[in-house]
RNA sequence: GGGCGCGUAGCAUAGCCUGGAUAAUGCACCGGCCUCCUAAGCCGGGGACCGCGGGUUCGAAUCCUGCCGCGUCCGCCA
């Protein structure tokens, strides 16, 4: 399969041999991309195509892939098996080869995942509003931003946690004033029960029909941006009852975001003329209707006008992307930020590219800086349709983890009885709130993708339940066994199935797929991975026997084998933010 | 009108960056497998002119280009 068996270990180990079995055929010039994954797995796991060789070597195609073969086979001995097949020369890693990569693995705790150089990024991710509702929308930002996070911290990274609240702006008028009709106490307990909903819509419909309360709102607003102080306080008892609710949420998500990572709007607005100044210096704000906007270049309106980027407003209020330029300025010159991610959904990509190219053109960051809007596509339900609720609302995301809670306990109960209920109801939680972390986390990021819960719940196919499954079947082979883990670091591995050479093959790529899952910011690329690292033990789990075994060799290799299949997976599942019960 | 993105079996998705052999996976469908480590599983089978047309190439789902369809964004909301 492409993609997850790239096999990058054996072609650092057999690329030297390849150059020079290459040469020695009398191919130049540059070879270095010929050496590629093998598409069709049962040839092997590298290939080198022949055919671009032809015309300059005067050979046919197999003729050449023939004469490598004679070359690279005997040099390759002990490595890998080489064959020429109509043009290709393939290339299989050996048993003895996957044997001694499993015995460096066996003992590495990290499983080959090297640190990198260590880069200082920000991810930007979740970023609910205050006295808002947080729905799916923010579940696709804070999952895949905190898998991304997680991996990042793995690699060895240090990574500031960002989560932009929207805690500012003219709706605050209207949400303090109705805060004190309510009366604190009453505002406050209704924050704090989850009900954000309910208070911001009932804020909204006076707004919309009572002109003294639109009155009030305005002033409110003034007196909150003029930094009065009981309207400060009134402010603050909005965002921490907020707050505290959204805490509430990351816990049952299990995502890493605390109070520490606040870094809502109302942090930069010391900085927002800051931005201004600093444009204003280098001439590049112009005068649009009495706002001061900037022209970037290369986007028009309707018209065909070019496209301006709102700086700041004729009544002199600011906009998004004068907080975002600020972001930018804190980002690269307080934290000293390499990498500046933003965990935002694909339909604002005009907007990150507009603002990136600002702060290039202002030399906020330079071509060190590796900025990135990391988009996603929406969350749809089965008519291809923005999901809703009935009531054609967005659907709020307390609500739908707790579904996935209940129907994963159902199907517990259903599966597996004799469970106790306190027992049951931690794998429910692990079960359910890992199926729609891993449904959203398995599909290529900027597609849109459809919300179907029973495909996220079944214990088929690419889903968390499938993988989970896979590592409570090791962890009961470990139970039912006399070896305690973690097991000795020096047992040999024993590679003789077509099933454990599958499983081996796989297990040694891991390493390969963290890095590329995350250097393409792509946790689909890992969750494509675990799933043939599952399937590939299914196999190898019914073929052959562990414990049952009569050779104490081959039984204390496939216990092995179960252990760092067991141990990828719960690695890969805590990569991506997803807990990984040793029972179901 | 312009920008961006998407289009792969009945359904849902990988593969596209970095071109390679018979296009992969799951659901659904058909047929097998539990006196044996969790059958929540495994094995086998049928099912795709990779939206359509050009181009580049020895070779295109993949790169370029035109068209069609869908989504999304386009100046004082964030």
């Amino acid at each position: 399969m492409h993609g997850v068996n790239q096999m990058k270990i054996l072609k650092q180990a057999v690329k030297d041999e390849v150059a020079a079995a290459l040469a020695k055929a009398g191919a130049e010039g540059d070879l270095g991309n010929l050496l590629g994954p093998a598409t069709v797995e049962e040839h092997g796991d590298l290939a080198i195509p022949c055919h671009s060789l032809a015309p300059s070597l005067k050979r046919s195609p197999v003729e050449i892939a023939e004469s490598i073969t004679s070359v690279l086979s005997p040099s390759l001995s002990g490595i890998a098996e080489v064959s020429a097949v109509s043009g290709f020369v393939n290339i299989k890693a050996d048993s003895a080869w996957l044997a001694a990569r499993l015995s460096e693995l066996l003992p590495d705790e990290r499983l080959g995942v090297l640190i990198e150089n260590p880069r200082v990024a920000a991810v930007d991710y979740s970023s609910p509003n205050v006295a808002k509702e947080m729905h799916v929308g923010h579940l696709r930002s804070t999952v895949i931003g905190d898998a991304i996070v997680r991996m990042m911290m793995h690699k060895g990274h240090t990574v500031h946690r960002e989560n932009h609240v929207g805690d500012w702006g003219t709706p605050f008028g209207m949400l303090i004033e109705h805060l004190l009709d309510l009366g604190e106490d009453n505002a406050a307990d209704e924050l704090g029960m989850g009900d954000l909903d309910g208070f911001y819509k009932q804020a909204r419909a006076k707004f919309n029909k009572d002109e003294m309360f639109v009155e009030r709102s305005r002033n409110r607003v003034v007196m909150l941006q003029g930094g009065d102080e009981e309207t400060l306080r009134l402010w603050r008892v909005l965002v921490d009852e907020s707050m505290r609710y959204f805490n509430e949420v990351y816990g049952m998500l299990g995502v890493l975001l605390t109070n520490d990572d606040i870094m809502g709007e109302s942090n930069y607005h010391h900085l927002l003329p800051e931005v201004v100044s600093r444009l204003e210096n280098l001439e590049m704000l112009e005068d649009s209707d009495g706002a001061k906007v900037v022209y970037p270049g290369g986007w028009v309106n309707r018209e065909g006008d070019p496209l301006p980027l709102i700086i700041q407003k004729a009544d002199g209020g600011y906009n998004y992307a004068t907080t975002d330029l600020a972001c930018i300025i804190d980002r690269v010159e307080r934290l000293g930020c390499n990498d500046l991610l933003y965990v935002v959904g694909a339909p604002q990509s005009q907007h990150f590219k507009m603002v990136f190219e600002v702060a290039k053109q202002a030399g906020l960051i330079d071509g060190s800086h590796n900025v990135n809007h990391i988009k996603f596509g929406s969350v749809l339900d089965s008519d291809g349709k923005i999901l809703k609720s009935r009531e054609g609302e967005a659907i709020k995301l307390v609500d739908l983890l707790n579904e996935s809670v209940v129907r994963a306990e159902q199907a517990i109960a259903q599966r597996n009885p004799s469970i106790n209920p306190k027992q049951r109801a931690d794998i429910a939680r692990a079960i359910g709130i890992g199926a729609v972390k891993y449904a959203d986390l398995s599909t290529e990021r900027t597609k849109d993708y459809i919300f179907d819960w029973d495909r996220m719940l079944s214990f088929d196919g690419n889903t968390s339940p499938y993988l989970q499954y896979a590592h409570a079947r090791i962890c009961s082979i470990f139970r039912r066994s006399d070896v305690s883990r973690p097991l000795r670091d020096d047992i040999p591995f024993i590679i003789e199935h077509a099933e454990e050479a599958l499983l081996a093959r796989r297990l040694v790529n891991f390493s390969a797929m963290v890095d590329e899952s995350l250097h393409t910011y792509s946790p689909h690329r890992l969750c494509t991975y675990l799933h043939s690292v599952a399937s590939a033990f299914a196999s190898f789990y019914e073929s052959c026997p562990v414990l049952s075994t009569g050779d104490d060799e081959i039984r204390m290799s496939r216990l092995a084998l179960c252990d760092l299949t067991a141990r990828t997976l719960s690695s890969g599942l805590t990569l991506l933010g997803i807990d990984c019960p040793e029972q179901m």
